[in-house]
DNA sequence: ACCTGAACACCGTTCAAGT
DNA sequence: ACCTGAACACCGTTCAAGT
């Protein structure tokens, strides 16, 4: 499997998808159903250089909040220093849930990286180091798998704006943290 | 608060409407993405017949769901009359996620149902049903909500279609209920 | 009272033509 | 090698005109 030897990309393509990832980021920050139409517009570039770039919104999604979502990943390892495992779990998935909360594009980054089967992104990365410190120190069930609790840990912050929201988040993340304990009976 | 006392709607409305329902039925079978326009096509009615009928895709959804969403309520009493409530819960959200894995209209339908926070939705009843027998019994913990238990459930069968998703799905309804139990430690 | 279908302002995607 | 912008086939939504 020869690592094929990309000669470095002209300048100009550099800048045009630095401005593109910087209108997106803008874009999705007020309204994450922008169109893609819209973001090109903003970012002075023509919708065949959208695409060469990013071949579909996922794609976009993810560039733009890569730096956010590996902020995110380093925290694992830093919560986990901190604290006991199970605890620094339910941190994370406070702060997963933050920042899906946040802006609406961010929550669409973190559903997307879910979605992506093919390698392994950072995040699930994270919270697997987080499960196997748990499983470690006995606190967390052995069978428990990260896309699983990463799926059920999406769920904390959609459906917001109802008027009961501060309260069930926190209970949702009680209910989930209360499973994953190693020991519950039957 | 005066029931206003609507008259009867002209014969040939009620069958569009019938008509838009099955057509729509059809349609969001074999594509959950099917456009609303190819939709009044298919039922050969023009388009703001379609928007007189249904202000919006959600609106649609739940007039065509409406049927199945009644039956998945109505099997709870059932659940609970043959099984622990604890036992019927967890078969009562097997069944949620069996229908939201048929047909991509009915997951789709299961959100919106999710979503409508206006007046409970018969899932939400059936869903409280559960929820309050195995409070009585003890067995389920005194602070859950059928809107977060649901939220919860819905998370059951997205993301499916990854390789390790029969057992996956399975997995994450176990810790939800384990989650649910009354008197975890802690 | 209800329906029709043209019209409007958009969308994602493609692709010949440019530099 | 990369970019541009017109062009294509669609979409949701509205609304004058019909019956």
């Amino acid at each position: 499997m020869m690592r094929t030897p990309r000669r470095a990309p002209r300048s100009d393509a550099l800048e045009n998808r630095a401005r593109i990832i910087e209108a997106a980021h803008a874009a999705f920050a007020d309204a994450p159903s922008a169109s893609l139409q819209a973001i090109a517009r903003a970012a002075c570039v023509g919708q065949g250089t959208m695409y060469r770039h990013f071949p579909d919104r996922e794609a976009l999604l993810l560039a733009v909040y890569r730096d956010e979502l590996a902020v995110l990943a380093a925290a694992a390892p830093l919560l986990l220093h901190e604290h006991e495992p199970l605890d620094a779990l339910r941190r994370w998935l406070e702060r997963l849930a933050a920042e899906g909360r946040l802006t609406g594009g961010a929550s669409q980054a973190v559903a997307a990286a879910t979605r992506a089967g093919r390698h392994h992104p950072p995040i699930v990365a994270a919270l697997d180091l987080l499960l196997n410190a748990g499983k470690e120190a006995r606190q967390v069930r052995p069978d428990a798998e990260a896309e699983e609790v990463l799926l059920l840990g999406s769920s904390l912050w959609r459906g917001d704006g109802g008027p009961s929201c501060p309260d069930r988040s926190r209970r949702m993340l009680t209910v989930i943290i209360d499973g994953l304990r190693a020991g519950t009976p039957h």
